[in-house]
RNA sequence: GGCCCCAUCGUCUAGCGGUUAGGAUCCAUGGUUUUCAUCCAUGUUACCGGAGUUCGAGUCUCCGUGGGGUCACCA
């Protein structure tokens, strides 16, 4: 069975980065009829944080990715840890290392100096002496000393790397607790992963956690190693390039199946294909397609996703998701009109309920060079005259409505122009926006009316 | 610095030895729209460099160059 799984350090935010190997990795379980597991690694006591934990799961659940099982906790199986640790320096494929950290700061430094690569010398690994005075030793694992470690990456090929780039790595600090490799390992065997997807970061990991596989004698799993994704400049994404929580781009107005269709293009296709249903991605979506190479962020064409998934989208759930941009349609009767209206407008749900306020909230000024341009001449006489024939007329559709502006271009013998300018700066406080005889019927004649008068009322 | 990985329009990408190098986004122009947006149409723009293999190379090999990653008692 295909198992696959996201294992985040509870150290900050879900990163948009991290979330793309989390998409990688659900649907890749998805697609297999598999399981998708969340474990948290929180091994290390003094970075983690209980805020941290609960940010990767709201933004798990925002996008909703949801995790098969219970979420692991890497601090509730020490015991575990420990007794795999036990277990090898029992049959002696660990060891105790007494090295100061002042010694091992030493030999790196004179390694550097030398233009070596920074390693264990093994000084402890066949040790049988009396140990010094005063130091808690730390455990290092027996990594082999010749030879190449191998393995077939799903995304990058074979990978091979001199088992002398692997040193005897520790696997369990003075304090007794467990470290990173060593923990990853064994969790991801216990745990049955088929398939391991993580961010290329790993990649020199690798090797360390295959030399712990072999000597717990446990199965490798597959591994793909997915590529960066940078900024625009292909640098390391920071904040400095704009959002990097996930949950930064729920408050900017943006559809969770914008986001996962953005991040499931960032290096991977499917020949021509842009729009992906999460139906669809699921179907269509196999590891072994992810591309080699890094890819860059570039807003412009999440803001294009994020427009399309706003046009498409039922009206119950837009109104559903405005509330949290302050805007309630819930119990307004012409819901769908207004969200008609606008939908095609807002490229954000932020700019999505300017739209909308701008409807369903009269202006309280207007905008300068707007008014400049729509109240002059006789725009005055003209509004006055189309208010009175909306009293006649009592239009209620939009058609209705619109054949009332047909009539005044008719009898007064004006461009439309001469009615649609005034007439929309009046109801909306600028020169843009969605159609007037729209506009209208949403508000009714009367409420028409008191925006145009309002308006009259301002022109000097 | 050692080791590892990568390299097609500005950006995301297709390509898998023979293509006018395709699509998308962005940008520009035109059309639709009383306006804006949407939508439609058109256009500009790319194989990092150099050798080699081959009848033929974006595609294979090597060498450069550039970028990224990694070298913890962090994860």
């Amino acid at each position: 069975m295909t198992v696959t799984r996201f294992a985040p350090s509870p150290t900050g935010y879900l990163h948009i980065g991290g979330l793309r190997t989390a998409l990688f990795s659900w649907l890749t379980a998805r697609h297999n009829g598999g399981e998708f597991l969340l474990r948290i690694e929180d091994t290390d006591m003094a970075r983690n944080s209980e805020d941290a934990k609960d940010a990767i799961l709201k933004a798990f659940a925002w996008v909703g990715m949801s995790q098969d099982g219970e979420v692991v906790y890497q601090s509730k199986r020490f015991e575990l840890y420990t007794k795999y640790i036990n277990q090898l320096l029992d049959e002696g494929k660990a060891y105790k290392c007494y090295m100061s950290k002042d010694e091992l700061t030493a030999l790196r430094e004179e390694q550097m100096a030398n233009k070596e690569r920074t390693r264990y010398d093994g000084r402890y690994r066949d040790f049988n002496g009396t140990p010094p005075e005063g130091i808690e030793p730390v455990i290092r694992i027996k990594a082999p000393q010749e030879g190449i470690i191998t393995f077939d990456d799903g995304v990058k090929g074979e990978i091979n790397i001199a088992s002398s780039e692997v040193d005897d790595f520790v696997i369990a600090r003075a304090d007794g607790s467990p470290t990173y490799n060593f923990v990853v390992a064994i969790d991801d065997a216990l745990m049955g992963l088929s398939d391991v997807i993580r961010g290329d970061d790993h990649l020199y990991n690798t090797p360390k956690q295959i030399v712990v596989y072999n000597t717990l004698g446990f199965k490798l799993p597959n591994f793909y190693h997915v590529a960066m994704i940078n900024n625009e400049n292909g640098k390391k994404l920071s904040k400095r390039d704009g959002a990097t929580d996930v949950m930064d781009y729920k408050t900017m107005g943006y559809l969770p199946e914008a986001l996962l269709n953005f991040l499931v293009r960032l290096g991977w296709s499917h020949g021509d294909v842009e729009i992906f249903s999460i139906d669809e991605m699921i179907e269509l979506f196999d590891p072994k397609n992810i591309n080699k190479s890094s890819s860059n962020y570039n807003i412009d064409k999440l803001l294009w996703l994020n427009a399309h998934y706003i046009k498409n989208s039922d009206d119950d759930k837009l109104v559903s998701m405005l509330l949290d941009f302050g805007v309630d349609l819930r119990e307004n009767d012409k819901a769908s009109e207004i969200l008609n209206a606008t939908k095609e407008r807002g490229k954000t749900l932020v700019e999505l309920a300017e739209q909308i306020n701008l409807i369903i909230n009269a202006p309280t000024s207007y905008d300068e060079k707007a008014s400049k341009k729509a109240f002059k001449g006789e725009a005055k006489e003209i509004l006055n005259t189309f208010a009175d024939m909306l009293v006649l007329a009592s239009p209620t559709t939009k058609e209705a409505f619109h054949s009332v502006m047909e009539k005044i271009v008719a009898e007064k013998e004006i461009g439309f122009g001469k009615i649609g300018m005034p007439l929309r700066v009046s109801l909306m406080g600028s020169m843009t926006g969605s159609g007037m005889d729209e506009i209208m019927s949403i508000l009714g004649v009367s409420e028409t009316i008191a925006r145009i008068e309002k308006a009259i009322a301002s022109i000097a």
